[in-house]
DNA sequence: GCCAAAATGTCCAACGTTGTCATATATCGG
DNA sequence: CCGATATATGACAACGTTGGACATTTTGGC
């Protein structure tokens, strides 16, 4: 395997202004740099991560760390971040750490010292977990939230425009001609599920035929189980909706089995969104209609956070919130009521 | 941070005293031992990845790419996979790769020579991809599959005993009173599909209750929509099936949706068996009877593989298939009929 | 207390790259 | 065409670890 000296030597300068082709910081004549990438070229060269890791203060690590294991989202974020760092050159760094353990303080050391992150990318649940960075902030690591759970922070964090979401997914629920929706919230600590419940609300405001009932409004937690409970409040009740907003996709799974369980189709006889756009909702059946969240850019977002960073010492604040468009995706389980 | 100085100083030895109980193949006495391993501990150590890996000529990254980015049994293997990484020392290193695309064989290449991992764990469906295969023995590059799609090759393997785990599903369901059960298999060329296909006739045949019928074994392609294609089949028969057992978790979502749609309760009126025990197998209702692969035993299996393969130079012939017990989940899909 | 064996130490080179600092070469105004 | 000043390039050390080739110390059995 082809080293610096090698493509050195093929290219007839020195190491030093190998590696300054490659980190083009500094100035190189047109006519060297050709030559210099011709050689790395015909040797099929690729520099020694291992190396520059160890030889430099630059960092071309970005870390990522699971916490709920099953999370949907996670594993999806997991593959856009991947793609990122690529396109970036960055390498991605995964590892696993289980909040709720009273050792979480030394997995993340030991990911930490493993690793050498300087640059982590925190998605949730880890997003809402508050002494996690104040832990990592301690540490001196940078980080940027993945729709964090708290919108207070002074940390930088990527995010979509939830409320605008659940407003637009309302929207169209009151367009097909729903006049009783219901919505599922999620955990009430977390401000997306809040964000999506203003939405919702406000939309019906706006858009009216509908009066806000608070007991079509119940929360599910963001998990399968206590939405199994919400979405049977809701279409045991008298003048049932004949539209629910879940404010995930897995609650969304939870309405289709409830439905199911009561003699309900969907979409003839309930229409149902969800919210994230994770497998399942591809998954089940019909497929379900739900907004996407924009994972490819929000990877892309925080990636080049740490880029423009390195790039510019001190160009940005240090806490942004960038937030993306999402994509609504209509797919099969929300029709016209009746 | 601590280096191996650090440690040296602390434990009151050498530094290569501190080498030899990380790396601990020489003889170090027990309580050297101890006293250098409390300093490590104290000092929060952690060997430098990037030196590491730098000097020795023994990788310590073990690649995994990704294809079908939607499967969960890859996201899955990921989590456990990173955690047998951790208890053996090794990093894993994580990449994408489109198996249909023109492209692969550059995407190949880039991952490699960005990691420089030479041990690879091959996951499903890269694990049935053969060109992929023979480049990566070309490249040098040792590997593990797991559940391979062919079970000929000379590549060592993991897998799990799928004609065992089908022929338990089976037996539990004639052992629940079931004598209509209805099988949905996956890929015709994959064998873990056709072994357990095997399975599931070898139980019907030698704990008889039922003929063996070629019209209530369906092909489901291991996917959804091909599912709900066999399981309507199955289920509009005039004496359908009161239990299908589906070889994958997505294709018994499948079947569930059909039953629905047919106003079929799981499980009174049919129960349904899964297989693989993926995040969807919890997410849908009620809770999915399925045979759990062993992806803890399996990740470590294979990392251990790569572990023993290089304290023992030549310890073991190239091509084993380590065949591991899987774990039967029963659930809320499956009970005595009518 | 002697001796072999086991344990530990010393010292230096090497892995492939980048940072620092010095030097060579090109460019420009006069 | 000269010297001055950018600009381009080079030499060498350093990053943290392991490996090699030994020398030295300690241990345990007699």
């Amino acid at each position: 395997m082809a080293n610096i000296f090698d493509v050195a030597e093929k290219a007839g300068v020195s190491v030093k202004t190998v590696s300054r082709v490659m980190n083009s910081a500094e100035q190189v004549r047109k006519s060297t740099r050709e030559r210099v990438q011709r050689a790395m070229l015909e040797l099929d060269y690729n520099p020694s991560h291992a190396a520059r890791e160890l030889r430099s203060a630059r960092s071309r690590s970005i870390g990522m760390l699971f916490g709920d294991p099953g999370s949907g989202f996670q594993s999806r974020f997991h593959h856009s971040a991947l793609q990122a760092c690529d396109e970036a050159g960055y390498f991605l760094a995964a590892g696993l750490l289980d909040e709720s353990s009273p050792d979480w303080d030394r997995q993340l050391s030991a990911f930490l010292s493993r690793t050498r992150v300087r640059n982590m990318i925190v998605v949730p649940p880890l997003s809402g977990a508050t002494a996690l960075h104040e832990r990592l902030i301690e540490r001196g690591v940078s980080f940027v939230l993945v729709s964090p759970a708290q919108s207070s922070s002074t940390i930088p964090a990527v995010r979509m425009d939830d409320f605008a979401a659940a407003h637009e997914v309302t929207r169209h629920l009151l367009d097909l001609g729903h006049r009783r929706i219901g919505h599922i919230s999620g955990a009430p600590d977390h401000v997306s599920s809040t964000l999506r419940q203003e939405g919702f609300v406000a939309a019906i405001l706006k858009h009216g035929g509908q009066e806000v009932r608070a007991d079509w409004i119940r929360s599910g937690k963001f998990k399968f189980e206590p939405a199994l409970e919400a979405a049977e409040e809701l279409l045991m009740s008298k003048d049932r909706p004949t539209a629910i907003f879940a404010s995930n996709d897995e609650m969304a799974a939870a309405v289709y089995f409830t439905a199911s369980r009561l003699g309900l189709r969907v979409p003839q006889d309930l229409s149902v969104v969800g919210f994230d756009d994770v497998a399942i909702a591809r998954t089940i059946w019909p497929t379900l209609t739900t907004i996407a969240q924009p994972y490819d850019a929000m990877s892309r977002a925080a990636v080049n956070y740490f880029a423009a960073r390195e790039a510019g010492e001190n160009g940005r604040p240090d806490a942004d919130v960038i937030t993306l468009d999402y994509e609504f995706k209509i797919r099969n389980s929300t029709a016209a009521p009746g």
